[in-house]
DNA sequence: CTAAAAACTTGCAAAATGCAATTATAAGTT
DNA sequence: AACTTATAATTGCATTTTGCAAGTTTTTAG
């Protein structure tokens, strides 16, 4: 277990699953999939559809089609730029707002549960670390532009 | 940025982007579900489906179809249990073999791209709390255990 | 020796995906 | 202004992925 990519991926895989059971609020049912994509919205200052697709790394016709299913469940909604009428706005409905909250607290619920079987300093080490690691993440060239082939 | 939520949430997504472009070996395009297939048989020794689907977290339905065409890529191979003949033991073919290590490499050396921008100290920080996190997520009894519904 | 359970597979229908093509608007060129 | 090119988003269609229900084969229990 001394692997780098070991550790990475067995925890990618728990918070995976942990994903899997954490999405549903209210009698709505939401994939992992549509759970990123409340988050991202929620993140973002009125970002475009590509904007957020592209953050996302999802094929823009596949993310035309989320969004839809989601204004459906009456939690995201599109607003014409008034500069260019070419471009959606993206933004929560008080709902999806709601919705999105809940998630947020769900998952920091069970992340809390995690830390209880760490020491306090433990945690916080973890937490810094992630920052830290985020960060480089960011400087990376091969990471976090969905580089397509 | 406070919110430990969303600090697994950025990094979850930025090393789902990753695995997206990472498995791409000798003409061989996996998915980054058959990656993770593909790592859990190597790590367990001679795993049963049943075994190997429950750790995936994946319906055995479907995991007998992604088996299926992990072989026709001939990377995986089924052998039936001589003690219990309802069960089928599964393992890497030679090729699977080659191909796992390299995506094991690839996957490395990416992160040690990525580590390239901390420090040594702050790696290390960061893999020895990963670990930390890891078996404190296996304490938990809200984690792994696809619980259904 | 029959019934129940377990491991795995297949049928089928629903959902998710992505490329190609289309619509609508904006920007650049002559 | 007229025309071409570029951009944002949607829709058509075919492929892939998924999971429940039902089935097969083998093992275990009563």
């Amino acid at each position: 277990m001394e692997n780098p990519r070991e550790l990475f991926q067995i925890m990618t895989r728990r918070l995976g699953l942990l994903n899997k059971t954490c999405c549903s609020v209210d009698g709505c049912d939401l994939s992992v999939n549509q759970s990123h994509l409340l988050y991202e919205i929620d993140r973002s200052h009125n970002p475009s559809m590509q904007q957020v697709a592209e953050t996302l790394g999802t094929d823009i016709t596949t993310f035309s089609r989320q969004v839809q299913s989601l204004m459906k469940m009456n939690l995201v909604q599109k607003t014409p730029d008034p500069t260019d009428r070419r471009i959606y706005t993206l933004s929560l409905t008080p709902e999806g707002s709601r919705v999105t909250a809940t998630i947020d607290q769900q998952m920091n619920e069970f992340l809390n549960e995690v830390f209880s079987n760490m020491s306090e300093f433990e945690t916080e080490t973890l937490l810094r670390s992630i920052k830290l690691f985020n960060e480089a993440m960011g400087k990376s060239s091969k990471c976090c532009k969905p580089v397509t082939g």
